[in-house]
DNA sequence: CATATCTCAGATATACTGATATTT
DNA sequence: CAAATATCAGTATATCTGAGATAT
């Protein structure tokens, strides 16, 4: 892509021009801009540090889904709940996973319908590694301290409950 | 997608998980995934509200952007400046926006590389009609009010301006 | 000739729908 | 038989690369 980056702030200037207009809800307007915006920096930064681990940052969430969970290994069902990843698209991303060598599948002992993913060695290991790579550049939120970042996560946690992400 | 909510905040789970095994900038983290969870939640609710007008998010920014812009018209290389699109990605969404009947193309007058994108009547139109309907949704964030989404607008600035979204 | 603007073809990623097989 | 789980085929959108056409 052109990176020049723009001489004014691109989300500032509409703002301005929204209420000269007289339109509605130009906080909200801008906030959602601003939240699609950074969406979009953050996943071209993230997905730039992990191609060297033949993930992206989706692939990379599951990854790490698996190395929190207790035994290493997830129904897929589950995975798209938590990720609140379409099942069909679960079943694309492992797949893919599986050819990188970081997952297998195998069926559920006590219901045959399920099929369970687990981490192989290499995904264990990727994982790490990937973890460590995405820490040492803060997941990208290099100009945030971490007061900031624990604000963003505060307000959005409304946005999500509100949005039924959650109970409770 | 099967949308029942989580009995808990999946994110705020995978923190103390984070926590307890000793892993980095957990703070950094959960900044970063409930950024791209709320992306997410959003654009759903507000391409199913855009639906009834044939547009997606990503093309009503485009026919905000000509609305707002002096003279309704814009070259296809600026839209792409302004809202971080590839140029590829731009022909292909004035195409949808044209095929749609709410854009036409035209050279430039003065430089003969250039197409200008412009509103029709009917993408003026449809620009205000789904205006309003985003207003009354206030964007999807009904449990937040204007001085959280000024917050949330404030915070998310110094994450562009770092990733060189604009200068000053 | 070098650069700028735009378009196109092809590859990848993700999302969703609707249909299907299998199991509970 | 009805519901749950997972997969697959097909469609749509979005991104990017690399090539090319046209104009400055």
């Amino acid at each position: 892509m052109s990176m020049t980056p723009l001489p004014f702030d691109p989300i500032a200037r509409a703002e301005q021009n929204w209420r000269a207009r007289g339109w509605h809800e130009p906080d909200a307007m801008s906030a959602v801009t601003s939240i699609v915006r950074v969406q979009q920096l953050l996943l071209k930064r993230l997905d730039a540090l992990l191609a060297r681990f033949d993930l992206t940052f989706a692939r990379y969430e599951i990854l790490a889904l698996l190395a929190l969970s207790g035994r290493g290994s997830m129904p897929m069902g589950k995975i798209g709940e938590r990720l609140q990843v379409h099942p069909a698209s679960v079943t694309s991303a492992i797949q893919r996973l599986e050819r990188s060598g970081y997952v297998t599948r195998s069926p559920d002992p006590t219901d045959a319908r399920v099929r369970l993913a687990a981490l192989t060695s290499a995904g264990a290991a990727a994982q790490r590694q990937a973890t460590k790579v995405l820490g040492n550049a803060r997941y990208g939120l290099d100009g945030l301290d971490d007061v900031a970042a624990r604000q963003i996560t505060s307000i959005l946690r409304h946005i999500r409950s509100a949005a039924g992400d959650f109970v409770a």
